[in-house]
DNA sequence: TTGTATGCGTTATCAC
DNA sequence: GTGATAACGCATACAA
């Protein structure tokens, strides 16, 4: 019923490799006879099958996404976004893979269901252990992360480096002459994997570290990450022995409500209380958090960038071993130069490890200590 | 260098037709040669490839996702996410195609890239008129509508009643006394589309109805949806005659910092002032917004449920017109009824348009007008 | 610049 | 329950 090359070729009066080239190809194609054939594709309602073409190349043309908070969470649906508008122009297709729960991921690790059925893989916002790095790699296709550790097991990696930032927010409360600082960090509920510890880690040890520093002795508060988060930090903070002068947030998730809810509750923010977030996310401008930028999107998107660089290097040399079987005259000076660069280098460049660049943003939300007791 | 079906195959002494249906259709093989068949596969690193596979059944697995705004958008994030959650362990990908600006729009229904290349078509907050409409028909795949118009043009849609579930927002602020109130809508700045409304009209057409059968006569403000919006609305109120008692914004992502803000800047509320939203998205429960609940992700669960089915009926019609050719001596009967049973029916099922049930979120952001002047 | 021939990996059909 | 084989639609190497 839907017309293929073929039945194109035969309007056009041209063989269906010309037809093909006309679509992959066109500048290999006669001006006069590519129009013919686009008229003919065009009376025929006919347009290249992807499925066809990508099978043809023996490439899948699809990124797998391995996600382990929901996709629409603020960071991992900028990630998204940035992946995608590189990838999709591209011409590939990104497919998500949730393993939230421990389940889902020893599932994942042990099927690998995008074994032959990827090009990359790109891990966002989690850590792996090192079987599940060798899984991986078992698939031999590019293994790209975001924010995810350790780095030196990825082909190309980009992340904020959370401790230092953390630390810097820490010092700005310190010279704000805040000394007692309540670090409210967001756990996991229940079913998640308890290995999975992202940025978390880092972020609290930056505080820790700046604190042990100053000679200060933080209230750390751990707040399970559901809906209740806000009563829970609230809860937690009220039963202080004293209240902190400043809150110190892992996350904006946590603290642009926190923040507003504490000036609901009367509380003169940032004269009595000074509050900090850390990823400037929704919201975060708009009710005046200091917080730490982070771009997921351009993180997703340079990621993306990278991860085509990759698939494309991995083709080349694919190629290459095809291609000392048959020489071809002409252009066989271009191509020897080309194989001897190549051998001339290691077997694959380095990986690569970006550090985004850390900026804070300084708001309303924090300020000078009230006098201390 | 990838094992293949047939490498299986030779290494479990059997064809390569057992080793495909021990894949796919595994309760079709002796137990034993599929465990056979199984343990080669895992020697020789050996998955199917869904290329392959997928271009073999004509399908393409692949579910079109057509965006306006950004796909990160608090809205399109947890379509996705529900879409996702029902079309990826189907098997199906989703490929995004964002048609933001009016030129996206139109090289996208001039070149209809998904012809041929995806089985169904899902929009998504954004309404289209009768020529794009027509041009997705023309591809005869399903065309699904989440919060899309007009609805009659879907196989299947799913959406919020906007002007209805405004109309309970503004009761609501009537019944508490207001007869001043601001109406905020966001809108989309420069080089978008002029035509694309979304549920915008539908909202405010809901309250201007309400209004007007109260003999009330709001303000209305129109504020650019840029990253400045909360400075444009304060100033668009503070330059009012005198401040409304109630101010009505169109989504959440306005009301949440506005409130924020109006807080912030000294109003009581909601005793000075009330604030609704619509939406219910991030934060509104933790600011205290009274506002409109709308779940995305459900209505791209169930959009996707509806996609997979109207994806079966089309194949289960085809298949049909292909078996008119062929008997097979024993299904013989089945078939027949079968046919016979479709025969009987008119082509398509009606669509099916549903309307998400409306529930509104009473919060603290609400309360009785304060003594009119 | 174009045509011919071939292969990509899987699945469905049919015979056994 | 299993094997042989023909598609599926396209892209490429090579010949012309």
């Amino acid at each position: 019923m839907q017309a293929n090359i073929g039945d194109v070729a035969q309007r056009a009066k041209v063989s269906s490799a010309t037809v093909s080239r006309a679509f992959k190809h066109p500048e290999l194609v006669a001006e006069a006879t590519r129009e013919h054939i686009i008229q003919a594709a065009d009376e025929l309602d006919f347009a290249v099958s992807r499925s066809a073409a990508v099978f043809q190349t023996g490439q899948t043309f699809r990124i797998a996404l391995l996600l382990n908070d929901p996709s629409s969470t603020w960071f991992n649906a900028h990630v998204y976004e940035g992946l995608d508008s590189v990838l999709h122009p591209a011409g590939y297709d990104i497919a998500i893979y949730p393993i939230g729960t421990s389940d889902d991921r020893h599932v994942f690790f042990e099927n690998l269901p995008i074994r032959r059925n990827a090009d990359a893989v790109v891990i966002a916002s989690f850590d792996v252990d090192s079987k599940e790095i060798e899984r991986l790699h078992s698939m031999n296709v590019p293994i790209i992360g975001i924010s995810a550790l350790p780095e030196e097991v990825f082909d190309y990696s980009i992340a904020t480096d959370d401790d230092y930032a953390m630390r810097l927010v820490t010092r700005h409360l310190l010279t704000l002459g805040h000394r007692d600082i309540g670090y409210i960090s967001l756990d996991p509920p229940e079913n998640a994997d308890g290995s999975l510890h992202y940025s978390a880690n880092r972020r609290s040890n930056g505080f820790l570290a700046e604190c042990a520093e100053a000679h200060i002795e933080p209230a750390m508060l751990h707040v399970p990450n559901t809906s209740q988060r806000v009563e829970h930090a609230l809860t937690q903070l009220f039963a202080l022995d004293h209240m902190p002068t400043a809150t110190c947030c892992e996350q904006d998730r946590l603290a642009v409500p926190l923040l507003s809810r504490l000036q609901r509750l009367g509380y003169a923010i940032p004269d009595a209380l000074s509050v900090t977030g850390f990823d400037d996310s929704t919201y975060a401008s708009e009710v005046g958090l200091t917080t730490v930028r982070q771009d997921p999107r351009d993180m997703g998107a340079r990621a993306a960038r990278h991860t085509l660089g990759l698939i494309a290097r991995i083709d080349d040399d694919s190629e290459d071993g095809a291609e000392r079987n048959n020489d071809r005259g002409e252009t066989n000076d271009e191509t020897a130069g080309e194989t001897n660069n190549k051998n001339n280098k290691t077997d694959k460049t380095p990986p690569i490890h970006e550090s985004t660049q850390i900026r804070m943003m300084f708001r309303l939300s924090t300020g000078p200590a009230p006098n201390a007791v």
